[in-house]
RNA sequence: GCCGAGGUGGCGGAAUAGGCAGACGCGCGGGACUCAAAAUCCCGUGCCCCGGAAGGGGCGUGUGGGUUCGACUCCCACCCUCGGCACCA
């Protein structure tokens, strides 16, 4: 037969209209009777779109598509998130206009979504350049100063040196820029900030409340990092108060020095006169660090002694205070304590600079070690020991003893009794213990440690040079493990609360604290405020104005918005480039005085913009409350998980302040949220000419320029790295089904994947494989327009029927669950290989071939939209496919059909037979019924059964001998 | 280092309230069509062994143990990969 080819390029243009005229992905906006609000995170709009973006566009084109046919008023907004510095990096580079630059992106965009068939509703499309949005961008920042959530400060903020504009911290990964990788560097700026942290409670418990995938829960709780434990207060010996935040006040009794941060103000007051030059050198040589050299944990700990002292609140000793840069001034109360033997960072700190350590919570192991150095024993003491048991190591002459801690006082009492009166030896267990002939020096506090220690280097020339009794006992490798943990155990040497155990060490010691009035317990967290000044121009104002005699003034509401100057060329400086922006008068006094010149960051801008959505050309108010609480929460987000912390929590935040002030019902925006994986493609490094389009490269790996040997990695598409596919080359060679056929196929959408040409051209085929199927079913049935009869059903056309009803069980299932639609789409292809055999038969029934045809169609639309939409109407359906119910199937149908039941025989799969499934179901009568199968009896000849195990609807199990 | 996800054919991946491992697709092999190739269509395809064939047997989900009639799935220990955080007191 001479069949029209598949020719998508003469089918697909006709449908691109169609749907957007015919208005299907217009939300119903006052009608929320049954209505869905799915989301797409919106892009921001820089060249064009590659093959990568289409896992974000097309999962959520399906996922509408599936939605508007089972009936629901969906919202499926699409806007722009148009501010930003690659428009404003165009702008100086091409002296084009940031607007014209991002509008032409914008354009090019649009263009890809119709080819793709990716539609929105454009009615409600926004940008966040426009004055129109960012007036209420503006508005947002001024209730936020009205509730004291936005505010000026000085202090260090991160800035990156290549975009020449500070970050926020979210905006620092790894101590480097998130858009341009280049190192962070600290600069000391009075900037705004909006005071996030007083939402990180919130922003943590309500994680709780979120269908959102786990790890990007976690992530955002990693992030806030809240931590219990209790703020101390030390006092220095000239009268300052110290305070000091710690998650192991059990650990307090081992403070024996105090560390503050080197920027933090208590310093200046905290110095000795003596120290006050070595102290501003250290400081200085902190400020030029960059965060990266600072925090980096392989870097040796330094710090410099201060010269004072302050009193450890639970023993009265006194304890030196340092400043170190591994204290950070932002975090905590910028001063921790230094417990050298139960913190890693402190033991090192503390071993370094002869601090002494002393352990104040027993060790969890149960073993403890001894050792007696060369010399310092008589030698019966071995014979002596190992009487007891002991495990002794002979090592150039000194013992290293390893026994049970119930043994401590025995090998103690054994080792005093065996020791040279110029002798000593060092236990370590429980706690640490210095044995000599005389007595027994137990190291728990800090003169037991001096007098042990001038003990020892009294009796030992070796030891003299030591600092501390760590540094003794540090020197023989043996005992190292011993020497520090950071575990809960018994408490030791505590005075009062010594005894306590692990479980309750915590708890106990803040409630004395309390009662002796020297702490409290205290949350603290990780999440630090959200620092929103850019210094540039493509953004949006900040709108605040300097008066010199009122000082901050906030630009009253009615005078929004502070529209962005027109301006021909625009400088490195942003706004504070163009002189004509800045004058203006106070509008307290009246007076001269000028415009704050910085813009917010863009993340402000996309924090909110899922409320405009819902009336986007108000003029009166940034969102209509009635409508926003009969939409949201968005009831599906989609996005990529790059922005699991950024715009994920800016969003949440500025939602519970919406909801603060009374204009929200709700306080988390996003219901459930889907995050697509990236997609990956090989990139060609060419050490002369840089990336090199893989498409220049086959064959072989070499430079196509110069020959050189190409370094080839598979990274997520970008066009930085030139290894993107050009959805406008797939469409003109393939179509745009099979691209969005592709795409949803590739793998589970959650996951990254490579994009395969092969895998390309497999969905092509079975595009063709469809078309041809679907056009000898249409010319076979012409005329037939009737339902099919199941009762008069055959064998072949009752599978088809089953098979039909299983197909659409697991596509509906897919769309309204998991959303593997790959799973769903390999349904669909197992639909169709059976659907295209049957339609051989001579002898197929019409009315089931087109039944099965109708619903095969609807099934895949969404998916492949043009191709379904042509076939539909061949098929000579009136409606269009949107306006067409999604197909339903009868569970009875399922519940009916015959189950194939594997027989296992020891373990392995040795027959397999057919029941009805109302048999099967019933494990007594499948017992019955596969012990009487002939195939089975044959199989058991000669053994004798021992066991059967009759799953219903599964399996049935034999163990015979 | 800590937290999270994950290791299944030549490849992308199916199958987890414990029940036929490898759906679907790619690739590969064979065949048809063609002067030929491409495209398309049909058949086969986890690995190994016995057999001329029909057929039969063994091994297989990162490694080693365990629970069970039965383990990709649960438990213990370990190895590797990816992602996030990382001197956070």
């Amino acid at each position: 037969m001479n069949r029209e080819p598949y020719n998508p390029q003469a089918i697909e243009e006709k449908w691109r209209d169609f749907w957007r005229s015919r208005g299907f992905f217009k939300a119903k906006i006052n009608d929320t009777h049954k209505k869905f609000y799915y989301l797409n995170m919106f892009p921001y709009p820089s060249g064009k779109l590659h093959a990568g973006h289409g896992r974000n566009y097309i999962l959520g084109d399906a996922i509408v598509r599936f939605l508007l046919m089972r009936g629901w008023n969906v919202l499926n907004p699409m806007g722009w998130d148009a501010f930003g510095l690659p428009a404003e990096n165009a702008a100086l580079e091409q002296g084009v206009h940031p607007r014209d630059w991002t509008w032409q992106n914008i354009r090019e965009f649009k263009r890809q979504f119709r080819a793709w068939g990716v539609e929105y509703d454009w009615d409600r499309e926004i940008a966040t350049c426009e004055p129109d949005y960012y007036k209420w961008t503006q508005w947002l920042f001024l209730k936020l100063y009205e509730k004291g959530l936005a505010y000026r400060a000085k202090g260090k903020v991160n800035w990156c040196p290549h975009c020449e504009v500070v970050l926020a911290n979210e905006q620092v990964i790894g101590g480097r820029c998130w858009r341009c990788n280049s190192l962070v560097e600290k600069r000391e700026l009075e900037q705004w900030y909006f005071k996030i942290t007083a939402y990180a409670e919130r922003l943590l418990r309500d994680l709780e409340k979120l269908d959102w995938p786990e790890h990007v829960k976690k992530m955002q709780e990693n992030w806030i990092g809240r931590s219990e434990g209790a703020e101390v207060l030390f006092r220095s010996e000239n009268g300052q108060e110290i305070k000091v935040f710690t998650t192991r006040p059990d650990t307090l009794w081992g403070a024996t020095f105090l560390v503050i941060a080197p920027e933090h103000p208590l310093v200046e007051r905290l110095t000795s006169p003596a120290k006050r030059q070595e102290v501003q050198a250290y400081r200085e040589i902190t400020e030029r660090l960059s965060e990266v050299e600072r925090t980096s944990a392989e870097k040796e700990k330094t710090g410099v002694f201060l010269g004072t002292y302050a009193i450890n609140p639970a023993n009265g000793e006194r304890i030196p205070i340092w400043i170190a840069d591994y204290v950070l001034f932002g975090y905590g109360t910028g001063a921790v304590m230094g417990v050298p033997a139960h913190d890693e960072r402190d033991f090192l700190f503390a071993l370094k600079y002869g601090l002494p350590v002393i352990p104040v919570i027993a060790h969890p192991a149960a073993v403890a070690k001894a050792l007696i150095p060369a010399g310092a024993y008589r030698k019966e003491i071995l014979p002596a020991l190992q009487t007891q048991g002991i495990e002794v190591e002979e090592k150039e002459g000194a013992l290293l003893l390893r026994f049970s801690v119930e043994k401590q006082q025995t090998v103690e009492a054994l080792i005093q009794q065996h020791l040279r009166p110029e002798g000593w030896a060092a236990i370590v267990g429980q706690g640490w213990r210095i044995v000599f002939q005389e007595e027994v020096v137990n190291v728990g506090s800090q003169a037991e440690e001096r007098r042990a220690l001038a003990m020892i280097k009294e009796r030992d020339q070796a030891q003299r040079p030591k600092k501390t009794i760590a540094e003794v006992l540090w020197a023989e490798a043996f005992l190292r493990d011993l020497l520090f943990h950071a575990d809960y155990g018994t408490m030791i040497n505590c005075g009062p609360l010594s005894g306590t155990a692990g479980s309750a060490a915590v708890a106990r010691t803040v409630e004395w604290l309390e009662r002796q009035g020297i702490g409290k317990s205290a949350v603290t967290y990780k999440l630090r405020d959200w620092l929103i000044s850019r210094q540039r121009y493509w953004g949006a104002p900040i709108p605040i104005i300097h008066c010199p005699r009122c000082g901050i003034v906030p630009v009253p509401e009615k005078d929004l918005p502070v529209r962005l100057p027109e301006v021909r060329r625009i400088g490195k400086l942003g706004l504070a480039d163009i002189p004509e922006f800045i004058p203006t008068t106070c509008p307290r006094c009246g007076g001269v005085a000028q415009r704050d010149t910085d813009t917010m960051d863009t993340f402000v801008d996309s924090s909110w913009y899922f409320l405009r959505y819902i009336s986007p050309k108000d003029e009166e108010r940034p969102f209509d409350s009635d409508l926003v609480n009969r939409w949201l929460p968005v009831d599906l987000y989609v996005g990529g998980v790059e922005h699991a912390i950024l715009h994920l929590l800016y969003s949440r935040f500025i939602t519970k302040f919406l909801f603060d002030l009374g204009l929200l019902t709700f306080d988390e925006p996003f219901k459930k949220l889907f995050t697509q994986g990236m997609v990956t493609y090989p990139a060609y490094w060419c050490p002369n000419h840089h990336w090199i389009p893989p498409k220049e490269v086959s064959p072989g790996t070499r430079c196509p320029r110069c020959g050189a040997e190409l370094v080839v990695s598979v990274v997520a598409m970008s066009k930085s790295k030139k290894n993107v596919v050009s959805p406008d080359e797939l469409i003109a060679q393939y179509g745009a089904d099979t691209e969005r056929l592709y795409t949803l196929f590739m793998g589970p959408p959650e996951k990254e994947i490579e994009w395969s040409e092969e895998g390309v051209r497999g969905c092509w085929r079975f595009l063709n494989r469809f078309w041809n199927t679907a056009l000898t079913i249409i010319a076979r049935t012409g005329e037939c327009q009737e339902q099919p009869v199941p009762e008069s059903f055959g064998p072949k056309e009752q599978a088809l029927w089953v098979k039909l009803q299983a197909t659409v069980k697991k596509v509906t299932e897919e769309f309204e669950g998991r959303l593997a639609l790959n799973t769903a789409v390999a349904a669909l292809m197992e639909f169709t290989n059976e659907l295209s055999s049957y339609a051989e038969d001579p002898a197929a029934d019409p009315k089931l071939l087109r039944w099965a045809l109708r619903n095969l169609i609807l099934l895949l639309s969404p998916f492949t939209p043009f191709i379904c939409e042509e076939l539909w109407h061949r098929l000579g359906e009136e409606k269009a496919v949107l306006e067409t119910p999604w197909p339903t199937y009868d569970p009875r149908v399922l519940e009916e059909a015959e189950v194939e039941i594997p027989i296992q025989i020891n373990g392995k799969v040795r027959v397999k037979l057919r029941f009805p499934r109302a048999k099967a179901a019933d494990p007594k009568a499948l017992e019955a019924l596969v012990l009487a199968a002939p195939e089975v009896k044959q199989r058991l000849q000669g053994l004798r059964i021992e066991k059967v195990i009759a799953v219903p609807e599964k399996l049935v199990s034999i163990v015979a001998r």
